[in-house]
DNA sequence: TAAGATAGTCAACGTGGTTGTCCAAAACGT
DNA sequence: ACGTTTTGGACAACCACGTTGACTATCTTA
């Protein structure tokens, strides 16, 4: 490390920094568009749900929370009217996790949203060095999965 | 936006694992270190309390969050033996908040291990990309400070 | 068929953040 | 100087999220 660079502290900063403002520009513009109770943790159930569905357990698998803490988010969710709970023909046990026509708008709008998010940091410091930004972190994250227990993870 | 973009939904995924990496890096070593209790919140809190000590108005107000939340913080800081409250001798009603010597340790040593992690992206990338990360980053997200409400941001 | 694994829910608990309320101490204005 | 704001701190109530533990219902398997 040469002597010109920054204390390494500022590093996550930064990072945090580009998440929140990422994640707080798509919501902000998704309450424009007709969907202002939508959470930003409710954006990643929303990918991780899919447009086939799941259910409370593979959700919680993929998000490496329990499946109560998942069944909960669900619950909420639900509550919004964004998912919906149908009970599995093959399997009585099983409860499946469907997006509503509501839930699907909100995805396909906020993956829109996300893109021409990414456009405008593209148009601020030039589509190669984004990709190498991306490229970079990818290499130094390797393949690790996004978690969705930031509270609790967080907090303690 | 040319074809070989990623979708942009993966930028801010990219952002925030390599935040949560750093972070949960830094608390393995600092666990390590004799520091097991403190969580990832706490060592943003330190940060913003620094060596001179404030007040809990004071952190509130750089902390981004109310008053009453920075004194929580600031009650659980203190029974874990890092901060200690002292009584201003000039001001009756303020409390000066303090790193314990515990406290300036860990805080030294957090800034120890964060500069060895970036020291490390930069042997997996190179001094001068990750030199370009922190430059581009900082471009796009402009002087936005830190903002500590991440449970109830992320959650609502 | 009996035993084990799996899906989902309920309850209890801890953490964090928020707003509302109140009190004591300092600052201000007439 | 005195009365009126303003400010710092703490208490309570409440909501959101996560966790573990326990229990039921259902499917799988030996």
């Amino acid at each position: 490390m040469s002597t010109v660079d920054p204390p390494g502290f500022l590093l996550p900063l930064r990072l945090f920094i580009g998440f929140r403002q990422l994640i707080d520009a798509v919501h902000a513009e998704l309450a424009r568009e007709g969907h202002p109770d939508v959470r930003p943790l409710h954006g990643f159930v929303f990918q991780a749900i899919g447009r086939d569905g799941t259910t409370a357990v593979e959700l919680a698998r993929r998000l490496g929370v329990s499946k109560q803490a998942a069944g909960k988010t669900v619950d909420g969710l639900e509550r919004l009217g964004y998912v919906e709970r149908a009970t599995d023909p093959a399997d009585a046990r099983r409860k499946l996790v469907r997006l509503t026509d509501r839930g699907v708008d909100m995805l396909a709008r906020s993956a829109r949203i996300f893109d021409e998010l990414r456009a405008e940091w593209a148009a601020q410091i030039g589509s190669d060095r984004l990709r190498a930004l991306e490229a970079d972190l990818a290499t130094v994250t390797g393949s690790e999965p996004f978690r969705l227990d930031v509270p609790g993870w967080f907090a303690g």
